[in-house]
DNA sequence: CTAACTGCAAAAGGTTTGCAATGAG
DNA sequence: CTCATTGCAAACCTTTTGCAGTTAG
C-alpha cells in the first residue's frame, strides 16, 4: 500500500475520479518527496505513460492542491513547485547563491506567525511561504571571496 | 528637487547613462510610494511621453533593483510589483480574500531574521517576502458568514 | 448512462531578446 | 565619437482554456 492511498480516498470522498492520470501524478508528486515543478511531474509520468498531456499534470495539480493534498511553492524565480503535503508543516528557505532550496523545522514560524496575529490580526498562512537569503555554506564563501 | 535624486546619481556614478525614459520610470515608482506593476508604470510614464516602450520599463526596472533603488516583490498571483526603496525596509502580507497587500512596520520581522540565523546559519533577506493569509477584517467577515 | 475528465491545439499573460537606430557622456 | 540605451517586433516560457472525444462511477 502506498503513502498517497489517503489522498486517492479523499479525492473519492468529495465525488473526483481517480483517473490513471491522477494516480500517476500523485505517486510522481509523493514518490518524489521534494519540490517539483509541473514539467518535472509531466517529465516523470511519461515514461511510464507516454500520453499525458502537460495540461493535465497542471489541471491535476490544481485540484490536488484544492483538497489540500499537494503545495504550491512560489519560488522567486523560475516556475511554480509543488510538494506533497505529509502532515507536518514545515517552510521554505532558498539561496540566492546556490539556488539549493531548504525545509525548515516545522513549528520555526510559529512565533511570526503569533506576532503577525497579535500585531495585526492578520491570519498568516505559512504552508507555501518561501524565504530568500544566503545559506551559510553560500555566506562563508562569499565572505571568502571578498576578502 | 525631487525625491530620487539620489537615486539619479547613484546611476550616473555607476557609469549608466540618465536617460528620459529612466527618469521617468523613477519618477512613477517614487512619487507612487506603493506597490506597483511594470505594466501600470509604463500606462503612468505614458501619459507624459507616449513612446516608451514596455520593454524598456522592465529593462529600467531591472536596473533599479540591481542598483538597490526599487525593490521586486513577488505576489503569489499576478504580475510582479515594484517599490521605491525609501531607507526603512518594511515588510509584506497580502489577503487572500480582499487581495490587499498591507505593509508591516519595519522591524516587525527582525526577530525571524535572527531565528534563521541562529538556528540554520542562514542569512535571510526579507526585503521583498511577501505573506499570505487572511486579514483581521475579512477573517471576522468570514467567521460570520459560516456560522 | 452521464457528468467528469482527457488530449490536443491554440490562446493568454508576463517578461525577455535581437537588432538596427538613437542619443548621452 | 562611441557605446549604452531605446523602440519595435518577435520570441519565450509557463499556465490556462475551448472543445470534441473518452471514461470512471
Amino acid at each position: 500500500m502506498s503513502c498517497y492511498q489517503n489522498a486517492a480516498q479523499e479525492l473519492r470522498h468529495v465525488g473526483l475520479r481517480l483517473t490513471p492520470q491522477r494516480l500517476m501524478v500523485m505517486e510522481v508528486v509523493f514518490h518524489h518527496g521534494g519540490h517539483i515543478t509541473a514539467e518535472e511531474v509531466h517529465a516523470e509520468v511519461q515514461t511510464h505513460y507516454p500520453y499525458v498531456d502537460l495540461s493535465t499534470v497542471y489541471r491535476t495539480l490544481q485540484v490536488l492542491k484544492e483538497q489540500g493534498i499537494v503545495a504550491e511553492l512560489h519560488a522567486p524565480e523560475g516556475p511554480t513547485q509543488y510538494e506533497a503535503l505529509l502532515g507536518d508543516t514545515h517552510h521554505h528557505a532558498v539561496c540566492y547563491v546556490c539556488g539549493t532550496m531548504f525545509q525548515l523545522a516545522p513549528g520555526t514560524l510559529n512565533p511570526l506567525h503569533d506576532q503577525l496575529l497579535d500585531q495585526y490580526g492578520f491570519h498568516a498562512d505559512l504552508t507555501d511561504i518561501v524565504i530568500r537569503g544566503t545559506c551559510k555554506t553560500c555566506a562563508e564563501q562569499e565572505k571568502g571571496d571578498v576578502k
